[in-house]
RNA sequence: GGCCCUAUCGUCUAGCGGCUAGGACGCGACCCUCUCACGGUCGAAACCCGGGUUCGAUUCCCGGUAGGGUCACCA
């Protein structure tokens, strides 16, 4: 552990430009930044930078800060690049003004036939080491770069200007972002001398990557943050899993809440090499997460899933047993629509078709009395009153199926019900179908047999 | 291509000179069991290659190879 006890607040904060959704990525980059900040109890800051007017929305704005609310990342202060423009033409002719930046007129870059006026940094050429808390020094040559353009006019800068005018502004003291801004950052570091601004603490995150070790993308997947939470994936699960990707707590635990993760964060613990973005690990801490809720949040979640389908959506909404199997099925409600879809749960929707053949149990040594069997299930039944439980179920046939075998009974019962060789077990079955449409496939199943 | 970064099971990772190279996901087997799933037990599975340094390298250094990032009047 180590204690911070510097006299200065930490301060970071996560930079989207709101040009297309809140992505995996961008979401992560804000995670650790909310986790270092909150571990010493310093501030997490927002900052839009809508500077391409072109490019930038007001919905892809509001997906990026709707998604950190949803993932938790409750951020201390949010300031949109755009109306900072003052601020940052101050500076640009501050720079200009010490001749540390001049305006140069050439021929436009998108079109050569019209003049433009761009603003350049007089580039010393110096070479730059930085300190980076995750790989350790890093050298550049800025002689490479020339004198590089830093705003389209006195009135508009560019990206690497306006980052380094209001990180300072913004007292930012520890900039924690992905891996691509390395080789950016020795330019930002000119602009910070040549404006006398304070060096902030530099934090390069591995990328995620996709399975073939690319960087992640539309085409590779899923990366919006949207995309999961719509298929069922719950905003812990994906926080604690984004976590685990690029850093680990050093000890052996994997299954973390968001203030969990604030207690055990350390910059120490942050990998240095990409990593991949697995979805089957996704789904398995998500069902770890899910299971941590109550039954009803869990119910509810999974039901959401399966609108439309009227006998999955009926057998799972008035059978608990029904929804158990369910939950401990599957990971996600995706996981289970697809499921459903493929016909998985067939039984729920219609009774099925069975023949003589698949009512015996493979190693039952009498395959004559299966129907004699399942007549003497449908009397034991009888003595319910009321509805079909796990319970009353169970407790009605439990003397039968000892004596007979247990797979004797229950394997006709479960499959006259499912008409699967894979399924739930016939007490859950008979409960999610009800009484009477239990009685009646069970009647069905006993005319196959004779 | 220049510059920069990276390299332990298929994947996420522990390791910080001496370990039977540990854990998790996934996978396989077995147990539980009417089937499936759950659960339990066990198992297969990795130090990119070549040089150094050292009594000793997965670990430190150099080179190679591979992968990635970046080279805008985008962010």
């Amino acid at each position: 552990m180590n204690r911070d006890t510097t006299a200065t607040p930490v301060v970071t904060r996560v930079a989207p430009s709101p040009t297309g959704p809140f992505h995996v990525g961008t979401a992560r980059t804000a995670l650790f930044n909310y986790l270092y900040a909150k571990r010493v109890r310093g501030r997490f800051l927002v900052r839009i930078e809508d500077t391409d007017k072109a490019r930038s929305t007001k919905e892809f704005e509001e997906d990026i800060l709707d998604g950190m609310r949803l993932l938790g990342l409750v951020c201390d202060d949010m300031v949109r690049q755009s109306e900072r423009v003052e601020q940052h033409a101050e500076r640009l002719r501050e720079l200009v003004a010490q001749d540390k930046a001049y305006v140069s007129r050439e021929p436009s870059k998108s079109d050569p036939s019209v003049e433009v006026e761009v603003v350049r940094l007089r580039n010393p050429g110096t070479t730059i080491t930085f300190h980076d808390e995750v790989r350790g020094d890093i050298t550049f040559d800025t002689g490479e770069l020339g004198d590089f353009v830093i705003a389209r006019s006195l009135r508009d800068p560019l990206y690497h200007f306006a980052v380094v005018v209001d990180d300072a502004d913004m007292g930012v003291t520890h900039v924690i972002r992905g891996e691509d801004h390395i080789s950016n950052t020795p330019r930002q570091i000119l602009i910070q001398q040549a404006l006398g601004l304070p060096r902030p603490v530099y934090a390069h995150l591995p990328l995620i990557l996709a399975q073939d070790r690319s960087k992640l993308s539309k085409r590779k997947g899923a990366t919006a943050v949207a995309d999961y939470i719509a298929k069922g994936y719950l905003p812990s699960a994906l926080v604690n899993f984004l976590a685990l990707l690029g850093w680990n707590s050093g000890s052996d635990k994997e299954v973390f809440t968001l203030d969990e993760l604030v207690t055990a964060f350390s910059l120490d613990g942050v990998q240095k090499g990409g990593a991949v973005f697995d979805v089957v690990k996704l789904q398995w801490l998500n069902k770890q997460h899910r299971l941590m809720l109550p039954f009803e949040e869990q119910r509810n979640l999974m039901l959401s899933h399966v609108h439309g389908v009227e006998g999955v959506y009926d057998a799972l909404s008035n059978s608990e047993a029904a929804m158990h199997d369910i939950l401990e099925r599957y990971a996600t409600g995706e996981e289970l629509r697809t499921a459903v879809d493929s016909g998985e749960f067939s039984f729920y929707e219609r009774r099925p078709e069975v023949t003589r053949e698949m009512l015996v149990w493979k190693k039952d040594p009498t395959p004559e009395r299966a129907g004699e069997r399942l007549a003497h299930i449908v009397e034991l039944l009888q003595t319910i009153d009321g509805d079909f439980t796990t319970d009353t179920v169970r407790e009605a046939l439990n003397e039968y199926a000892e004596s007979e075998g247990k797979g004797n009974v229950l394997w006709p019962m479960r499959m006259a019900l499912s008409g699967k060789d894979r399924s739930p077990d016939p007490f859950v079955l008979a409960e999610a179908l009800g009484t009477i449409e239990t009685k009646a496939r069970l009647k069905a199943a006993i005319v196959a047999c004779s």
